[in-house]
DNA sequence: TTCTGCGGAATGAACATTCATTCCGCTACA
DNA sequence: TGTAGCGGAATGAATGTTCATTCCGCAGAA
């Protein structure tokens, strides 16, 4: 299932997605990123929206195994959340093209029913944790935890995804700060119902 | 600068780029859908990577101009977020196309300096008033108003775009949960500082 | 020698772009 | 008022290019 010159095509065509968009790049060109035939890839996909799916699934997984790794079940929840962020902000950055690929949507025409099953997996398996988080902490929101999980995730990827842009640069206080209003936003109770709509 | 053919062609470019990305799309079906022939395209813009641009920079003015109408100087600080919160809601909402199109990247290669100028400066606009708001609300936060700003953008755009994707169902109360907690973001302090890196 | 895996030129479909031609609305003359 | 002539807008089949995919011959292992 994994041998080294699979592995090659992957990752160089991770690179190039991530650099140029799925939309972008050539198969010929992956393949000489790759240092393999044209046809070779052939040989392992059957075509580029398989390559595609396996690039994909193959960066969630990466994800997901990062993500909850080195777990410490007797640390607070706050601790807990903590460890959490910074092995998303270490994903990020160790893994930069891992990251800017999954965010990027211009694959999602290509996905298929079993990458989206894979997507959808590994974001309930993040709701389902937050969620146990949030009731050890005994938070008074009554905002569901998917929906929390969204805006937090989406603050995330948009503060780095800002920084790659030129708008900001992002310090270390800058992560800490909304490290701190992420934690808020898990646990802070809100004014819906009261505020009108 | 503007004709009825034109528009139609910006029109038809934006619904099909919205729905396929940019590269998902042949010229040809872009006339076809304008009601127009593939050639006319090509007296109004250089080629299609213009095209391009000139969407882009037509869905960001309007934005600006949505976000922007029909302002209270006279409303508290807190009341002129709300404002602005529905404001956005409103042109998600009403301009779906727009909205997706906008928070697409893969048309971000295609990009000119023009173009990207137009987005730095709508988010200038964005950051300074928010900047304003928060000093007037007096809100103790040390976090800069570009990094907040990126924070309640990102929470917005991914609350929608988990509905789109199916992760969610979003209702009224969500939103004025979403809309509370990005309020909370602009006003309150964080620990960073004092909690360690 | 046979067989397996590989390379990269070859192929044909799809694409962006062009350009010879048509079409349309206006002007000016009868 | 009717109509002939003109200029530029519009057209879409044709063009050359690029791409995903195939195919065939080669190299090395058995």
């Amino acid at each position: 299932m994994s041998t080294p010159k699979r592995d090659a095509i992957v990752n160089a065509a991770l690179e190039a997605f991530a650099d140029h968009g799925v939309g972008g790049v050539a198969v010929p060109q992956i393949a000489a990123l790759a240092g393999v035939g044209t046809g070779t890839i052939y040989r392992y996909f059957a075509n580029k929206e398989d390559l595609i799916n396996e690039v994909f699934r193959a960066q969630k997984r990466l994800l997901d195994r990062v993500l909850w790794e080195e777990r410490d079940a007797d640390a607070t929840p706050r601790e807990r959340f903590d460890a959490f962020w910074a092995r998303l902000l270490g994903f990020a950055q160790e893994h930069p093209r891992s990251f800017r690929f999954l965010e990027m949507q211009d694959h999602s025409p290509y996905l298929t029913a079993e990458s989206r099953e894979l997507e959808k997996e590994i974001l309930v398996t993040i709701v389902r944790r937050v969620d146990a988080l949030r009731s050890e902490q005994g938070t008074t929101s009554q905002t569901r935890s998917e929906v929390v999980v969204a805006l937090v995730w989406g603050s995330f990827v948009q503060l780095l995804k800002s920084e790659r842009a030129g708008h900001l640069t992002v310090s270390e206080q800058d992560l800490a700060a909304a490290r701190d209003l992420a934690w808020n936003m898990l646990t802070e109770s809100d004014n819906a119902g009261v505020t009108k709509l």
